[in-house]
DNA sequence: ATAGGGTTAG
């Protein structure tokens, strides 16, 4: 294009661009567009707003706003696309703040007229961030504005409601679309199917499905690897394999998603060489290249099957295969190394390939997986100066890292350093959660401190956290180990109120305890209440 | 008339 003269229309290169955002391939359009700069190619706002975006896309939202100062400086306007396209990037660098804040100062200064695309991408950065309740009032508000949600909006808020699995007023808002006349389309659908997976409710699939061949929609790829993925994660293979044979013979092409959901599939019922056979065989014959995500499957498929060393091969095949290992491929072969005992070559593991990769960011389950590794192999030092690099590296804890540590402290003979991480908590902004509680409860009873670990179990409920099974069972099997027969018995009414029962470790303890003391009345009284 | 922005799966 470059080099014909006269040279192609500013329309042309415009189509170009498109075509390279079109195939996701945002930095090639990036460089295209840099050079067109420089060898003074005429632009216009059409071609700096998919510049912008693409900036965006690439998580360089800074770049897109200098190259909006740019484009007014050059005497172009920018226009609603242009600022949509600012919009949506801003909610997805997760700095909704200024969005919020471009959006109204957009409307104060009458710099553009918000569309429906304006809406929706605001509608969809308020439900991602679980606001769900905003996104309903500001899907009314634009109605009330005179701008007519559309497919794209329904589809955008269905799907959200689906997310935080209010399915049925996902189902509602389909309803209401089609009595106004908005058509849904197939992502539409999806987003429903997918929804309604979640909770194995598969008649309401096949019904949506049915209605989708009604309306003459047709099911995509991405519909058939929902179903797909949803089978394999119930354990219903066969039906898996089904939908694939059925995609087919539609004239659909099976992709590295679908191959990938039915290789978890196999995985989670711990086939996994029959998961290796699709990608050696299947995949290999239908040209179909697997991608990091499947070798991850078959990675955290070996070391499962506590085959650490088989899922190591796979590891060191990956730059043969052209592809970079994730956080999550690290973080699952090093839980492989604790899982089986091998706690040296899991911190060679960590210490030289980990750490030493630069292009790596250890993220809070890396830090999980090695307390909780050092901690039952009763390295606890080990543990805290662990904790310590992880902090110095940048790392903000969790609530769950906290609660790795408190039950790690706690269990290897520490329980004044667990309880004093536990009440300085809140001091972190952290709120311990029902799991955080039972540990310290557990820890309580552990050292016979049966007063603290039930005034704690009294505080959580007060504090807003209701207390589980587990809590419940724990606190009872502390009662027991400390001869509280009265009081266990005293709480095993009231887990049973709450639709609780005792499990399989308090009745084995209730057992034994019975075997030893067979004239105890307390515990006859116990026997009699657990066995009605 | 031809070109740019918002929604779905592992």
């Amino acid at each position: 294009m470059l080099h014909r003269k006269p040279l192609p229309s500013v329309y042309q290169f415009a189509q170009l661009l498109a075509a390279l955002v079109k195939m996701k391939r945002y930095s090639v359009a990036v460089s295209l567009f840099r050079d067109m700069c420089v060898k003074s190619i005429p632009v216009n706002i059409v071609t700096l707003s998919t510049a912008i975006n693409c900036f965006c896309h690439l998580n360089r939202v800074d770049y897109a706003f200098s190259l909006l100062a740019g484009t007014i400086k050059r005497g172009f306007h920018p226009d609603v696309v242009t600022y949509n396209t600012l919009i949506r990037g801003l909610i997805s660098q997760d700095n909704p703040a200024e969005a919020q804040l471009l959006f109204t100062n957009l409307i104060r200064f009458k710099l553009i007229q918000p569309d429906v695309v304006t809406y929706t991408t605001i509608i969809n950065g308020l439900c991602k961030r679980a606001h769900a309740s905003t996104a309903v009032t500001l899907f009314r508000y634009m109605d009330k504005k005179g701008c007519k949600p559309n497919t794209v909006t329904y589809s955008t808020l269905i799907d959200c409601l689906c997310k935080l699995r209010l399915v049925d007023q996902a189902l509602g808002l389909l309803h209401e679309m089609t009595k106004k006349g908005i058509t849904p389309n197939v992502i539409t659908y999806n987003s429903l199917i997918q929804g309604l997976c979640d909770f194995n409710r598969w008649q309401d699939v096949n019904q949506l499905l049915s209605e989708m061949n009604t309306r003459n929609i047709s099911p995509s790829v991405h519909t058939f690897n929902i179903l797909v993925d949803a089978y394999g994660k119930e354990g219903m293979i066969n039906d898996a394999e089904d939908v694939i044979e059925f995609m087919i013979q539609r004239g659909q092409h099976p992709d590295v998603v679908t191959y990938s959901a039915l290789m978890d599939g196999y995985c989670l019922r711990g086939e996994v060489d029959k998961a290796l056979a699709v990608l050696e065989t299947t995949m290999k014959k239908r040209g179909i290249v697997p991608n990091i995500r499947t070798y991850n499957i078959l990675i955290n498929g070996y070391c499962k099957k506590l085959k650490v060393d088989r899922a190591v091969d796979l590891f060191q095949q990956l730059p043969r295969e052209g592809l970079s290992p994730t956080i999550y491929t690290y973080n699952t072969i090093l839980q492989g190394y604790f899982l089986t005992g091998r706690h040296v070559e899991a911190r060679n593991f960590f210490d030289e390939k980990m750490m030493l990769n630069k292009a790596l960011t250890l993220n809070n389950i890396t830090c999980s997986i090695l307390l909780n590794g050092l901690c039952q192999n009763r390295f606890v030092v080990e543990a805290l100066s662990f904790f310590d690099t992880m902090l110095s590296a940048g790392l903000i804890p969790d609530i769950c890292i906290y609660g790795t540590l408190i039950d790690g402290l706690s269990k290897n003979g520490h329980l004044e350093k667990a309880r004093s991480l536990f009440d300085n908590l809140p001091l972190k902004g952290l709120r311990p959660n029902v799991k955080t509680y039972t540990m310290m409860i557990q820890a309580y009873c552990h050292d016979g401190l049966l007063n603290d670990a039930n005034e704690l179990f009294l505080k959580m409920e007060a504090n807003g956290c209701l207390p589980n099974d587990v809590t419940y069972n724990t606190l009872i099997r502390g009662f027991f180990h400390n001869k509280k027969y009265n009081e266990a018995g005293v709480l095993m009414d009231e887990m049973c109120a709450r639709g609780f029962s005792a499990d399989a470790s308090t009745a084995s303890a209730l057992l034994d305890l019975l075997k030893s003391q067979e004239q105890n009345p307390a515990l006859l009284a116990l026997r009699k209440k657990f066995l009605t």
